[in-house]
DNA sequence: TCATTACAAGTGTGATCACAAATCAAAAAT
DNA sequence: ATTTTTGATTTGTGATCACACTTGTAATGA
Protein backbone atom coordinates (compact mmCIF):
# COMPACT_ATOMS: atom_id res chain seq x y z
CA UNK A 1 0.00 0.00 0.00
CA UNK A 2 3.10 2.80 0.91
CA UNK A 3 4.62 1.53 -2.14
CA UNK A 4 2.05 2.55 -4.46
CA UNK A 5 1.29 5.55 -2.62
CA UNK A 6 5.25 6.48 -3.50
CA UNK A 7 3.89 5.71 -6.45
CA UNK A 8 0.57 7.69 -7.16
CA UNK A 9 2.27 10.54 -4.96
CA UNK A 10 2.55 12.67 -8.38
CA UNK A 11 -0.40 12.23 -8.76
CA UNK A 12 -1.85 12.87 -5.34
CA UNK A 13 -0.46 15.96 -5.29
CA UNK A 14 -1.98 17.25 -8.44
CA UNK A 15 -5.44 16.07 -7.42
CA UNK A 16 -4.73 18.58 -4.19
CA UNK A 17 -3.98 21.16 -6.91
CA UNK A 18 -7.72 20.21 -8.44
CA UNK A 19 -9.67 19.75 -5.79
CA UNK A 20 -12.62 19.57 -8.68
CA UNK A 21 -12.56 15.82 -8.83
CA UNK A 22 -16.17 15.39 -9.00
CA UNK A 23 -15.95 16.41 -12.54
CA UNK A 24 -14.26 14.22 -15.25
CA UNK A 25 -11.79 15.79 -18.19
CA UNK A 26 -14.38 14.68 -21.04
CA UNK A 27 -16.89 16.25 -19.55
CA UNK A 28 -15.03 19.62 -18.83
CA UNK A 29 -13.54 19.21 -22.39
CA UNK A 30 -17.42 18.60 -23.56
CA UNK A 31 -18.57 21.60 -22.07
CA UNK A 32 -15.39 23.40 -23.01
CA UNK A 33 -15.77 22.61 -27.00
CA UNK A 34 -19.82 23.21 -26.38
CA UNK A 35 -19.18 27.25 -24.88
CA UNK A 36 -16.95 28.20 -28.00
CA UNK A 37 -19.28 25.75 -30.22
CA UNK A 38 -22.42 27.90 -29.12
CA UNK A 39 -20.18 31.27 -28.68
CA UNK A 40 -19.20 30.67 -32.11
CA UNK A 41 -15.80 30.45 -31.58
CA UNK A 42 -15.42 28.24 -34.33
CA UNK A 43 -15.80 28.85 -38.15
CA UNK A 44 -18.25 27.11 -40.08
CA UNK A 45 -16.47 24.62 -42.28
CA UNK A 46 -13.41 24.52 -39.82
CA UNK A 47 -12.32 20.72 -39.39
CA UNK A 48 -11.01 19.66 -35.32
CA UNK A 49 -8.55 16.94 -35.11
CA UNK A 50 -8.89 15.03 -32.25
CA UNK A 51 -4.73 15.41 -31.10
CA UNK A 52 -4.75 19.57 -32.00
CA UNK A 53 -7.75 19.89 -29.56
CA UNK A 54 -6.07 17.63 -26.97
CA UNK A 55 -2.95 19.98 -27.17
CA UNK A 56 -5.35 22.75 -27.06
CA UNK A 57 -7.09 21.45 -24.32
CA UNK A 58 -3.75 19.85 -21.86
CA UNK A 59 -4.85 16.63 -22.23
CA UNK A 60 -4.74 13.05 -24.09
CA UNK A 61 -7.01 12.36 -27.06
CA UNK A 62 -9.36 10.10 -24.97
CA UNK A 63 -11.61 12.49 -23.01
CA UNK A 64 -11.73 14.90 -26.45
CA UNK A 65 -12.65 12.20 -28.75
CA UNK A 66 -15.33 11.06 -26.23
CA UNK A 67 -16.31 14.84 -26.77
CA UNK A 68 -16.46 14.72 -30.18
CA UNK A 69 -18.67 11.82 -30.69
CA UNK A 70 -20.99 12.95 -28.40
CA UNK A 71 -21.10 16.86 -29.85
CA UNK A 72 -21.48 14.60 -33.50
CA UNK A 73 -24.89 12.58 -32.36
CA UNK A 74 -26.13 16.20 -31.43
CA UNK A 75 -25.34 17.25 -35.09
CA UNK A 76 -23.34 20.48 -33.48
CA UNK A 77 -20.72 18.83 -35.78
CA UNK A 78 -20.35 17.20 -38.56
CA UNK A 79 -18.78 13.33 -39.49
CA UNK A 80 -17.07 13.66 -42.81
CA UNK A 81 -16.61 10.14 -44.56
CA UNK A 82 -12.74 10.88 -44.47
CA UNK A 83 -13.27 10.14 -40.73
CA UNK A 84 -12.85 13.89 -40.23
CA UNK A 85 -14.69 15.91 -38.42
CA UNK A 86 -15.76 19.86 -38.77
CA UNK A 87 -18.24 22.25 -37.73
CA UNK A 88 -21.16 22.37 -40.04
CA UNK A 89 -21.09 25.24 -42.93
CA UNK A 90 -23.80 27.53 -43.25
CA UNK A 91 -26.45 27.04 -45.71
CA UNK A 92 -29.04 28.62 -46.54
CA UNK A 93 -31.75 25.66 -46.31
CA UNK A 94 -30.23 24.86 -43.47
CA UNK A 95 -30.78 28.28 -41.16
CA UNK A 96 -34.21 28.23 -42.54
CA UNK A 97 -34.43 24.39 -41.09
CA UNK A 98 -33.17 25.12 -38.04
CA UNK A 99 -35.25 28.49 -37.60
CA UNK A 100 -38.16 26.76 -38.46
CA UNK A 101 -37.07 24.36 -35.71
CA UNK A 102 -36.07 26.79 -33.01
CA UNK A 103 -39.70 28.78 -33.63
CA UNK A 104 -41.98 25.45 -33.07
CA UNK A 105 -39.97 24.38 -29.95
CA UNK A 106 -38.81 27.31 -28.23
CA UNK A 107 -41.88 28.56 -28.91
CA UNK A 108 -43.99 26.36 -26.89
CA UNK A 109 -41.13 26.14 -24.16
CA UNK A 110 -41.85 29.80 -23.87
CA UNK A 111 -45.61 29.40 -23.67
CA UNK A 112 -45.31 26.71 -21.37
CA UNK A 113 -43.41 28.83 -19.41
CA UNK A 114 -46.08 32.00 -19.52
CA UNK A 115 -48.46 29.84 -17.45
CA UNK A 116 -45.75 28.12 -14.88
CA UNK A 117 -43.64 31.10 -13.94
CA UNK A 118 -44.12 32.66 -10.62
CA UNK A 119 -43.99 36.43 -10.30
CA UNK A 120 -40.98 36.04 -8.48
CA UNK A 121 -39.41 34.47 -11.31
CA UNK A 122 -40.76 36.54 -13.50
CA UNK A 123 -38.92 39.23 -11.28
CA UNK A 124 -35.54 37.61 -11.92
CA UNK A 125 -36.07 37.81 -15.17
CA UNK A 126 -36.53 41.28 -15.55
CA UNK A 127 -33.48 42.22 -13.33
CA UNK A 128 -31.80 40.96 -15.87
CA UNK A 129 -33.08 43.63 -18.45
CA UNK A 130 -30.91 45.98 -16.38
CA UNK A 131 -28.07 44.37 -17.32
CA UNK A 132 -28.23 44.89 -20.31
CA UNK A 133 -28.64 48.44 -19.84
CA UNK A 134 -25.56 48.76 -18.41
CA UNK A 135 -23.42 46.91 -20.85
CA UNK A 136 -24.91 49.18 -23.34
CA UNK A 137 -24.12 52.44 -21.49
CA UNK A 138 -20.43 51.88 -20.93
CA UNK A 139 -20.51 50.16 -25.47
CA UNK A 140 -17.32 51.60 -25.83
CA UNK A 141 -15.90 48.15 -27.38
CA UNK A 142 -18.16 45.75 -28.44
CA UNK A 143 -18.34 43.11 -25.83
CA UNK A 144 -19.69 40.45 -28.42
CA UNK A 145 -18.97 37.61 -26.15
CA UNK A 146 -20.55 38.77 -23.02
CA UNK A 147 -23.32 40.08 -25.47
CA UNK A 148 -23.70 35.95 -26.63
CA UNK A 149 -23.76 35.11 -23.06
CA UNK A 150 -25.75 37.62 -21.63
CA UNK A 151 -28.62 36.65 -24.39
CA UNK A 152 -28.13 33.31 -23.64
CA UNK A 153 -28.59 33.08 -19.71
CA UNK A 154 -31.97 35.19 -20.31
CA UNK A 155 -33.43 32.79 -22.74
CA UNK A 156 -32.39 29.81 -21.14
CA UNK A 157 -33.75 31.26 -17.87
CA UNK A 158 -37.29 31.28 -19.13
CA UNK A 159 -37.22 27.64 -20.62
CA UNK A 160 -36.29 26.09 -17.58
CA UNK A 161 -39.34 27.76 -16.42
CA UNK A 162 -41.23 25.72 -18.70
CA UNK A 163 -40.37 22.23 -16.83
CA UNK A 164 -39.66 20.01 -19.13
CA UNK A 165 -37.27 18.06 -19.01
CA UNK A 166 -37.27 16.92 -22.64
CA UNK A 167 -37.78 20.38 -24.15
CA UNK A 168 -34.87 21.70 -23.01
CA UNK A 169 -31.76 19.44 -23.95
CA UNK A 170 -33.79 19.82 -27.63
CA UNK A 171 -33.37 23.57 -27.39
CA UNK A 172 -29.44 23.27 -26.50
CA UNK A 173 -28.94 21.52 -29.27
CA UNK A 174 -30.47 23.69 -31.22
CA UNK A 175 -28.73 26.71 -29.95
CA UNK A 176 -25.41 24.44 -30.33
CA UNK A 177 -26.47 23.86 -33.81
CA UNK A 178 -26.65 27.55 -34.58
CA UNK A 179 -24.17 28.85 -32.99
CA UNK A 180 -22.23 29.51 -35.42
CA UNK A 181 -24.52 30.94 -37.93
CA UNK A 182 -25.64 33.67 -34.77
CA UNK A 183 -22.25 34.81 -33.80
CA UNK A 184 -21.61 35.63 -37.58
CA UNK A 185 -25.38 37.30 -37.47
CA UNK A 186 -24.33 39.59 -33.95
CA UNK A 187 -21.17 40.46 -35.15
CA UNK A 188 -22.40 41.75 -38.21
CA UNK A 189 -25.43 43.93 -36.10
CA UNK A 190 -23.09 45.59 -33.99
CA UNK A 191 -22.12 47.58 -37.43
CA UNK A 192 -24.93 47.60 -39.59
CA UNK A 193 -26.10 50.02 -36.69
CA UNK A 194 -27.33 49.44 -33.68
CA UNK A 195 -30.61 47.37 -33.19
CA UNK A 196 -32.00 47.07 -29.82
CA UNK A 197 -31.52 43.58 -28.49
CA UNK A 198 -33.56 44.78 -25.40
CA UNK A 199 -36.06 45.90 -26.36
CA UNK A 200 -37.27 42.83 -28.03
CA UNK A 201 -36.53 41.40 -24.59
CA UNK A 202 -38.83 43.65 -22.91
CA UNK A 203 -41.81 42.70 -25.17
CA UNK A 204 -41.04 39.46 -24.03
CA UNK A 205 -41.12 40.22 -20.32
CA UNK A 206 -44.02 42.04 -20.83
CA UNK A 207 -46.15 39.54 -21.97
CA UNK A 208 -44.72 36.43 -18.99
CA UNK A 209 -45.32 39.46 -16.32
CA UNK A 210 -48.95 38.88 -17.34
CA UNK A 211 -49.16 35.45 -18.24
CA UNK A 212 -50.23 36.10 -22.09
CA UNK A 213 -48.13 33.14 -23.61
CA UNK A 214 -49.31 33.59 -26.67
CA UNK A 215 -47.75 37.36 -26.88
CA UNK A 216 -44.61 35.70 -25.63
CA UNK A 217 -44.62 33.43 -28.01
CA UNK A 218 -45.12 35.91 -30.88
CA UNK A 219 -42.37 38.59 -28.77
CA UNK A 220 -40.24 35.24 -28.71
CA UNK A 221 -40.46 34.59 -32.42
CA UNK A 222 -39.76 37.78 -33.47
CA UNK A 223 -36.39 38.13 -31.17
CA UNK A 224 -35.21 34.62 -32.66
CA UNK A 225 -35.64 35.24 -36.11
CA UNK A 226 -34.07 38.54 -36.32
CA UNK A 227 -30.33 37.12 -36.66
CA UNK A 228 -31.00 34.36 -38.93
CA UNK A 229 -33.14 37.07 -40.89
CA UNK A 230 -30.09 39.51 -41.35
CA UNK A 231 -27.96 36.49 -42.21
CA UNK A 232 -30.68 35.35 -44.94
CA UNK A 233 -30.44 38.93 -46.35
CA UNK A 234 -27.00 38.99 -46.08
CA UNK A 235 -26.08 35.66 -47.77
CA UNK A 236 -28.63 36.74 -50.54
CA UNK A 237 -27.17 39.73 -51.36
CA UNK A 238 -23.56 38.24 -51.48
CA UNK A 239 -24.67 35.27 -53.96
CA UNK A 240 -26.34 38.36 -56.17
CA UNK A 241 -23.04 40.72 -56.16
CA UNK A 242 -21.25 37.60 -57.35
CA UNK A 243 -23.82 36.69 -59.70
CA UNK A 244 -23.41 40.08 -61.63
CA UNK A 245 -19.59 40.41 -61.14
CA UNK B 1 -4.95 5.91 -66.91
CA UNK B 2 -5.49 2.27 -67.43
CA UNK B 3 -3.11 1.57 -64.86
CA UNK B 4 -5.09 3.54 -62.48
CA UNK B 5 -8.21 2.42 -63.71
CA UNK B 6 -6.70 -1.04 -62.76
CA UNK B 7 -5.83 0.01 -59.38
CA UNK B 8 -8.94 1.35 -58.63
CA UNK B 9 -11.07 -2.09 -60.04
CA UNK B 10 -9.62 -3.74 -57.31
CA UNK B 11 -10.84 -1.15 -54.64
CA UNK B 12 -14.25 -1.35 -55.72
CA UNK B 13 -14.01 -5.42 -56.30
CA UNK B 14 -12.97 -4.81 -52.48
CA UNK B 15 -15.36 -2.49 -51.81
CA UNK B 16 -18.45 -5.28 -53.04
CA UNK B 17 -16.45 -7.54 -51.18
CA UNK B 18 -16.59 -6.19 -47.59
CA UNK B 19 -19.49 -3.47 -47.99
CA UNK B 20 -19.27 -3.16 -44.20
CA UNK B 21 -15.69 -1.96 -44.55
CA UNK B 22 -16.93 1.71 -44.07
CA UNK B 23 -18.51 1.43 -40.77
CA UNK B 24 -16.88 1.48 -37.64
CA UNK B 25 -17.15 -1.20 -34.87
CA UNK B 26 -18.55 2.31 -32.54
CA UNK B 27 -20.95 2.78 -35.27
CA UNK B 28 -21.86 -0.91 -34.77
CA UNK B 29 -21.98 -1.40 -31.19
CA UNK B 30 -23.93 2.07 -31.68
CA UNK B 31 -26.47 1.16 -33.55
CA UNK B 32 -26.90 -1.98 -32.00
CA UNK B 33 -27.60 -0.45 -28.38
CA UNK B 34 -30.23 1.92 -30.10
CA UNK B 35 -31.85 -0.62 -32.07
CA UNK B 36 -32.09 -2.66 -28.45
CA UNK B 37 -33.00 0.93 -26.74
CA UNK B 38 -36.31 1.83 -29.60
CA UNK B 39 -37.24 -1.94 -29.50
CA UNK B 40 -37.07 -2.19 -25.63
CA UNK B 41 -35.11 -4.59 -25.17
CA UNK B 42 -33.70 -3.44 -21.79
CA UNK B 43 -35.95 -2.44 -18.91
CA UNK B 44 -36.03 0.85 -17.58
CA UNK B 45 -33.65 1.07 -14.26
CA UNK B 46 -31.71 -1.90 -15.84
CA UNK B 47 -27.88 -0.66 -15.13
CA UNK B 48 -25.23 -1.29 -18.04
CA UNK B 49 -21.30 -1.81 -17.36
CA UNK B 50 -19.46 -1.16 -19.85
CA UNK B 51 -17.64 -4.26 -19.90
CA UNK B 52 -20.73 -6.51 -19.94
CA UNK B 53 -21.95 -4.78 -23.17
CA UNK B 54 -17.85 -5.04 -24.32
CA UNK B 55 -17.81 -8.99 -24.07
CA UNK B 56 -21.67 -9.45 -25.34
CA UNK B 57 -20.91 -7.43 -28.36
CA UNK B 58 -17.62 -9.08 -28.70
CA UNK B 59 -15.63 -6.29 -28.54
CA UNK B 60 -13.62 -4.14 -26.31
CA UNK B 61 -14.86 -1.70 -24.06
CA UNK B 62 -13.41 1.52 -26.01
CA UNK B 63 -16.45 1.68 -28.94
CA UNK B 64 -19.04 1.02 -26.32
CA UNK B 65 -18.12 3.46 -23.77
CA UNK B 66 -17.97 6.01 -26.94
CA UNK B 67 -21.74 4.44 -28.06
CA UNK B 68 -22.71 4.78 -24.20
CA UNK B 69 -21.38 8.82 -24.07
CA UNK B 70 -23.20 9.48 -27.48
CA UNK B 71 -26.61 7.96 -25.40
CA UNK B 72 -26.11 9.39 -22.91
CA UNK B 73 -25.96 12.79 -24.27
CA UNK B 74 -29.46 11.94 -26.53
CA UNK B 75 -31.32 11.04 -23.03
CA UNK B 76 -31.50 7.77 -24.14
CA UNK B 77 -29.04 6.62 -21.11
CA UNK B 78 -28.98 8.56 -17.75
CA UNK B 79 -25.47 8.62 -16.13
CA UNK B 80 -26.15 8.54 -12.20
CA UNK B 81 -23.35 9.93 -9.85
CA UNK B 82 -21.69 6.63 -9.30
CA UNK B 83 -20.69 7.09 -12.63
CA UNK B 84 -22.42 4.29 -13.90
CA UNK B 85 -25.10 4.09 -16.46
CA UNK B 86 -28.42 2.83 -16.48
CA UNK B 87 -31.72 3.19 -19.12
CA UNK B 88 -33.96 5.91 -17.40
CA UNK B 89 -37.14 4.92 -15.20
CA UNK B 90 -40.49 5.32 -16.57
CA UNK B 91 -42.42 8.17 -14.64
CA UNK B 92 -45.63 9.28 -15.27
CA UNK B 93 -44.55 12.81 -15.69
CA UNK B 94 -41.82 12.04 -17.99
CA UNK B 95 -44.14 9.84 -19.72
CA UNK B 96 -46.42 12.99 -20.36
CA UNK B 97 -43.72 15.29 -21.33
CA UNK B 98 -42.11 13.29 -23.99
CA UNK B 99 -45.67 12.83 -25.25
CA UNK B 100 -46.01 16.31 -25.65
CA UNK B 101 -42.95 16.71 -27.20
CA UNK B 102 -43.70 14.00 -29.59
CA UNK B 103 -46.83 15.26 -30.66
CA UNK B 104 -45.50 19.03 -30.83
CA UNK B 105 -42.64 17.66 -33.04
CA UNK B 106 -43.82 14.68 -35.13
CA UNK B 107 -47.33 16.52 -35.83
CA UNK B 108 -45.12 19.51 -37.48
CA UNK B 109 -43.15 16.69 -39.30
CA UNK B 110 -45.89 15.09 -40.61
CA UNK B 111 -47.45 18.69 -41.18
CA UNK B 112 -44.62 19.30 -43.65
CA UNK B 113 -44.72 16.05 -45.17
CA UNK B 114 -48.68 16.64 -46.01
CA UNK B 115 -47.25 19.18 -48.27
CA UNK B 116 -44.88 17.82 -49.68
CA UNK B 117 -44.73 14.47 -50.26
CA UNK B 118 -45.33 12.99 -54.05
CA UNK B 119 -48.58 10.53 -54.72
CA UNK B 120 -45.45 8.35 -55.57
CA UNK B 121 -44.01 8.50 -52.30
CA UNK B 122 -47.99 8.20 -50.59
CA UNK B 123 -48.34 5.20 -52.69
CA UNK B 124 -44.87 3.43 -51.14
CA UNK B 125 -46.52 4.18 -47.58
CA UNK B 126 -50.05 2.90 -48.58
CA UNK B 127 -48.33 -0.41 -49.47
CA UNK B 128 -46.81 -0.41 -46.02
CA UNK B 129 -50.26 -0.98 -44.66
CA UNK B 130 -50.82 -4.21 -46.52
CA UNK B 131 -47.94 -5.88 -44.86
CA UNK B 132 -49.60 -5.00 -41.06
CA UNK B 133 -52.89 -6.84 -42.62
CA UNK B 134 -50.82 -9.46 -43.50
CA UNK B 135 -48.75 -10.07 -40.03
CA UNK B 136 -52.08 -9.81 -38.75
CA UNK B 137 -53.62 -12.43 -40.79
CA UNK B 138 -51.21 -14.98 -39.26
CA UNK B 139 -51.07 -13.75 -35.99
CA UNK B 140 -50.50 -17.19 -34.85
CA UNK B 141 -47.76 -16.10 -32.65
CA UNK B 142 -47.41 -12.39 -31.18
CA UNK B 143 -44.55 -10.95 -32.98
CA UNK B 144 -43.90 -7.63 -31.01
CA UNK B 145 -40.51 -7.59 -32.47
CA UNK B 146 -41.98 -7.23 -35.65
CA UNK B 147 -44.84 -5.32 -35.09
CA UNK B 148 -42.53 -2.19 -33.35
CA UNK B 149 -39.93 -2.58 -36.48
CA UNK B 150 -43.32 -2.16 -38.88
CA UNK B 151 -44.69 0.55 -37.27
CA UNK B 152 -41.20 2.88 -36.98
CA UNK B 153 -40.58 1.81 -40.67
CA UNK B 154 -43.83 3.01 -41.66
CA UNK B 155 -43.33 6.41 -39.11
CA UNK B 156 -40.08 7.03 -40.40
CA UNK B 157 -41.16 7.18 -43.96
CA UNK B 158 -43.30 9.69 -43.46
CA UNK B 159 -41.00 11.98 -41.66
CA UNK B 160 -38.38 11.29 -43.69
CA UNK B 161 -40.66 13.16 -46.07
CA UNK B 162 -40.86 16.20 -44.27
CA UNK B 163 -37.10 17.10 -45.52
CA UNK B 164 -35.82 18.63 -42.53
CA UNK B 165 -32.60 17.56 -41.69
CA UNK B 166 -33.20 18.97 -38.24
CA UNK B 167 -36.30 17.43 -37.04
CA UNK B 168 -35.92 14.12 -37.65
CA UNK B 169 -32.61 13.54 -35.77
CA UNK B 170 -34.48 15.15 -33.01
CA UNK B 171 -37.56 12.88 -33.42
CA UNK B 172 -35.00 9.43 -33.30
CA UNK B 173 -33.83 11.08 -29.94
CA UNK B 174 -37.38 10.96 -28.50
CA UNK B 175 -38.15 7.36 -29.87
CA UNK B 176 -35.17 6.18 -27.93
CA UNK B 177 -36.23 8.17 -25.14
CA UNK B 178 -39.86 6.55 -25.49
CA UNK B 179 -38.25 3.12 -26.46
CA UNK B 180 -38.40 1.51 -23.54
CA UNK B 181 -42.17 2.79 -22.28
CA UNK B 182 -43.33 1.80 -25.52
CA UNK B 183 -41.91 -1.43 -25.91
CA UNK B 184 -44.12 -2.29 -22.38
CA UNK B 185 -47.27 -0.55 -23.82
CA UNK B 186 -47.36 -3.05 -26.41
CA UNK B 187 -46.96 -5.74 -25.16
CA UNK B 188 -49.95 -5.14 -23.09
CA UNK B 189 -51.86 -3.91 -25.46
CA UNK B 190 -51.62 -7.36 -27.24
CA UNK B 191 -52.54 -8.91 -24.03
CA UNK B 192 -55.81 -6.87 -23.88
CA UNK B 193 -57.70 -7.33 -26.16
CA UNK B 194 -56.48 -6.54 -30.63
CA UNK B 195 -56.69 -2.14 -30.62
CA UNK B 196 -56.27 -2.04 -34.24
CA UNK B 197 -53.20 -0.18 -35.00
CA UNK B 198 -53.75 -0.83 -38.90
CA UNK B 199 -56.78 1.41 -38.31
CA UNK B 200 -55.05 4.39 -37.20
CA UNK B 201 -52.93 3.98 -39.72
CA UNK B 202 -55.11 3.90 -42.62
CA UNK B 203 -56.18 7.21 -41.21
CA UNK B 204 -53.11 8.68 -41.33
CA UNK B 205 -52.59 7.81 -45.06
CA UNK B 206 -55.95 8.60 -45.79
CA UNK B 207 -55.31 12.52 -44.84
CA UNK B 208 -51.54 12.36 -46.59
CA UNK B 209 -53.45 11.18 -49.47
CA UNK B 210 -55.47 13.91 -49.96
CA UNK B 211 -52.93 16.49 -48.62
CA UNK B 212 -54.56 17.65 -45.87
CA UNK B 213 -52.22 18.62 -43.34
CA UNK B 214 -54.19 19.47 -40.29
CA UNK B 215 -56.15 15.99 -40.62
CA UNK B 216 -52.71 14.17 -40.54
CA UNK B 217 -51.67 15.59 -37.73
CA UNK B 218 -54.70 14.73 -35.60
CA UNK B 219 -54.00 10.87 -36.77
CA UNK B 220 -50.89 10.97 -36.10
CA UNK B 221 -51.65 12.48 -32.76
CA UNK B 222 -54.24 9.96 -32.04
CA UNK B 223 -51.85 6.74 -33.27
CA UNK B 224 -48.84 8.23 -30.81
CA UNK B 225 -51.18 9.10 -27.80
CA UNK B 226 -52.28 5.15 -27.69
CA UNK B 227 -49.48 3.34 -26.32
CA UNK B 228 -48.90 6.67 -23.86
CA UNK B 229 -53.19 6.82 -22.35
CA UNK B 230 -52.60 3.13 -21.97
CA UNK B 231 -49.62 3.21 -19.88
CA UNK B 232 -50.71 5.94 -17.92
CA UNK B 233 -53.82 4.46 -17.06
CA UNK B 234 -52.00 1.08 -16.18
CA UNK B 235 -49.02 2.73 -13.98
CA UNK B 236 -52.38 4.34 -12.10
CA UNK B 237 -54.40 1.73 -11.78
CA UNK B 238 -51.31 -0.07 -10.08
CA UNK B 239 -50.38 2.40 -7.87
CA UNK B 240 -53.83 2.98 -6.75
CA UNK B 241 -54.20 -0.72 -6.02
CA UNK B 242 -51.35 -0.55 -4.28
CA UNK B 243 -52.84 2.20 -2.32
CA UNK B 244 -55.84 0.25 -1.08
CA UNK B 245 -53.58 -2.96 -0.10
C1' DT C 1 -25.85 -10.38 17.91
C1' DC C 2 -25.00 -6.33 15.65
C1' DA C 3 -22.09 -2.75 13.97
C1' DT C 4 -17.74 -1.43 12.19
C1' DT C 5 -13.69 -2.12 9.70
C1' DA C 6 -10.66 -4.22 6.42
C1' DC C 7 -10.08 -6.61 2.30
C1' DA C 8 -11.32 -7.90 -2.38
C1' DA C 9 -13.64 -7.75 -6.65
C1' DG C 10 -15.60 -4.77 -10.01
C1' DT C 11 -16.12 -0.43 -12.65
C1' DG C 12 -15.25 4.00 -14.93
C1' DT C 13 -11.58 7.09 -16.48
C1' DG C 14 -7.52 8.57 -18.65
C1' DA C 15 -3.10 7.61 -20.98
C1' DT C 16 -0.38 5.18 -24.19
C1' DC C 17 0.59 2.09 -27.97
C1' DA C 18 -0.19 -0.31 -32.51
C1' DC C 19 -2.19 -0.19 -36.77
C1' DA C 20 -4.65 1.22 -41.02
C1' DA C 21 -6.23 4.73 -43.82
C1' DA C 22 -5.84 9.22 -45.54
C1' DT C 23 -2.97 13.47 -46.80
C1' DC C 24 0.66 15.73 -48.32
C1' DA C 25 5.39 16.39 -50.52
C1' DA C 26 9.00 15.40 -53.02
C1' DA C 27 11.05 12.77 -56.59
C1' DA C 28 10.81 10.29 -60.86
C1' DA C 29 8.99 9.23 -65.38
C1' DT C 30 6.65 10.47 -69.40
C1' DA D 1 6.31 20.99 -67.66
C1' DT D 2 2.86 17.91 -66.31
C1' DT D 3 1.64 13.72 -64.39
C1' DT D 4 2.52 9.67 -61.66
C1' DT D 5 4.42 7.37 -58.10
C1' DT D 6 6.55 6.76 -53.96
C1' DG D 7 7.65 7.82 -49.31
C1' DA D 8 6.81 10.28 -44.92
C1' DT D 9 3.65 12.48 -41.92
C1' DT D 10 -0.70 12.96 -39.91
C1' DT D 11 -5.02 11.27 -38.28
C1' DG D 12 -8.72 8.26 -36.50
C1' DT D 13 -9.63 3.76 -34.40
C1' DG D 14 -9.25 0.06 -31.33
C1' DA D 15 -6.82 -2.41 -27.59
C1' DT D 16 -4.46 -2.55 -23.34
C1' DC D 17 -2.79 -0.87 -19.01
C1' DA D 18 -2.67 1.82 -14.57
C1' DC D 19 -5.20 4.17 -11.31
C1' DA D 20 -9.18 5.97 -8.45
C1' DC D 21 -13.41 5.06 -6.80
C1' DT D 22 -17.28 2.37 -5.54
C1' DT D 23 -19.46 -1.80 -3.91
C1' DG D 24 -19.97 -6.00 -1.68
C1' DT D 25 -18.34 -9.32 1.62
C1' DA D 26 -15.94 -11.36 5.28
C1' DA D 27 -13.43 -10.66 9.51
C1' DT D 28 -13.02 -8.21 13.80
C1' DG D 29 -14.64 -5.40 17.42
C1' DA D 30 -17.97 -4.11 21.06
Amino acid sequence: MQKTAVVKSNDHIAAQLAPVGRETVQDRVYLELRRALIGGLFEPSQVLTIRGLADALMTSTMPVREALGRLITEKALEALPNRSVRVPPITLERMDDLLRARILIEGEAIALAATRMSPRQVSVIESMLSEWDEMRALKLKKDVDREVTLNQSFHFEIYRACGSAVLIPMIESLWLQSGPCIRVAIYAFSEAGEVDTAHFHRRIVGALAVQDAAAAREALIADISRPFNFLRNKLQSEAASKGTS
